[in-house]
DNA sequence: AACTATTTATAAGA
DNA sequence: TTCTTATAAATAGTT
């Protein structure tokens, strides 16, 4: 049915093989969805194009579900035993894949080091220093921009053109205990080639706040 | 497509209706095939006839179950939820904390810094500090205790009322180029608080050569 | 189940 | 991709 005959044979012409699987693709659910309504029968259609896209149509009198259900009852076969095997074995992988992922966190917090060998303990070092280095890089860089940005109000303020000083000087307070980063003010101190930020501010600084908050937010190993 | 058209809606007639779902049947069930061949599509088709009798298609290229597994994988309903509910949550559970667990990793590697906020960046700069900290700590104990082990053999192949010298010096070459540890010598240097250690050994010594050996047994996130 | 007038689906082209 | 249209295919009503 078209301008020519084909032979029910694999098109080879990829475009092709699309464009004719999108139009036999909304041919053949019509029809589903016509004998559902015709014939008072109940359709389920899964399709995967070759491109692995998924297509469905299930009747609307039933559901997918209810379908294989029954399409199970009808046949004897079982599928769902083999599936809770397969789900069962990926649920394994990925109990082990966290395993790992948690004693690999565990050595980068520097637990567990003695099942390393030396090799490996070298090579977390050398992977830890890096790390750290650009966190401080990455600290430092955000310490600067919101410097250079208050410099640059403060001046605004300090220019006696501008009016309106303590209006400035309330926005200048405003952003600086900063809606987004929740402290006031910081100290920076710089030993050899490693800057050290304490943050200062109204909270108690209590000695292990940060490892705490940090901890909060993505040491939650449990 | 027949003598007169007709409207699509339930077949009032009992036998009109079951004969035209045996004429409809059949063709939906052709153009299912047609499509498995012509456009390498996956097919699976199950009907059920108001008489409640099953048929059902599905592409030789696969098996009814193999549709169904891929049909909620792609959906991700779980068509077998009910029987596997709590699998179900736990499995996504699972998931979830994976994810968190890769993304903890990333930050630790120095990557994705851009979503902490100040606090969290200097808790994990701390964090990563004192893991190093306790890092280079266990390795320099290694590298002591093993210089200690050597110094003791020694002083026990050196003492002139020890007879068989050769074959403990054979020991000693043993212990040293380690099953346990694969490496021939280190390297010990000291600067500041620092300890870097370098093997010394057969392999070749790319510079790359820890973090890519630590990144196989650890870093695989996959 | 077979026939056939018609409708419907669609292959190729735009 | 979407539309057009000539033609093949499906099928409703009939036998």
């Amino acid at each position: 049915m078209g301008r020519g005959k084909i032979e029910i044979k694999r098109m080879e012409n990829t475009t092709n093989r699309q464009v004719t699987f999108s139009k036999r693709r909304a041919g053949i659910i019509k029809k589903a969805k016509e004998l559902t309504v015709l014939c008072d029968a109940h359709v389920s259609l899964i399709l995967f194009s070759s491109t692995q896209k998924l297509f469905e149509y299930c009747s609307p009198t039933t559901t997918m579900k209810k379908m294989i259900d029954r399409y199970q009852q009808v046949t004897g076969t079982n599928l769902w035993d083999s599936h809770y095997e397969s789900m069962q074995k990926e649920f394994n992988m990925l109990k082990e894949k966290n395993e790992r992922l948690r004693k690999s966190i565990r050595q980068r917090i520097g637990e567990d080091l003695d099942e390393l060998n030396h090799s490996e303990l070298c090579g977390l070092e050398q992977n830890l220093s890096e790390a750290l280095k650009k966190i401080r890089l990455t600290l430092e860089n955000k310490i600067k921009r919101q410097i250079d940005t208050c410099r640059k109000k403060i001046r605004l303020a300090d220019d006696p053109r501008n009016k309106g000083f303590r209006e400035l000087q309330e926005e200048i307070n405003c952003s600086f205990d900063g809606s987004e980063d929740k402290y006031e003010s910081m100290m920076v101190v710089r030993n050899n080639d490693h800057v050290q930020l304490f943050p200062v501010g109204v909270k108690p600084n209590h000695p292990n706040l940060h490892e705490r908050e940090y901890g909060c937010h993505d040491l939650s190993l449990g």
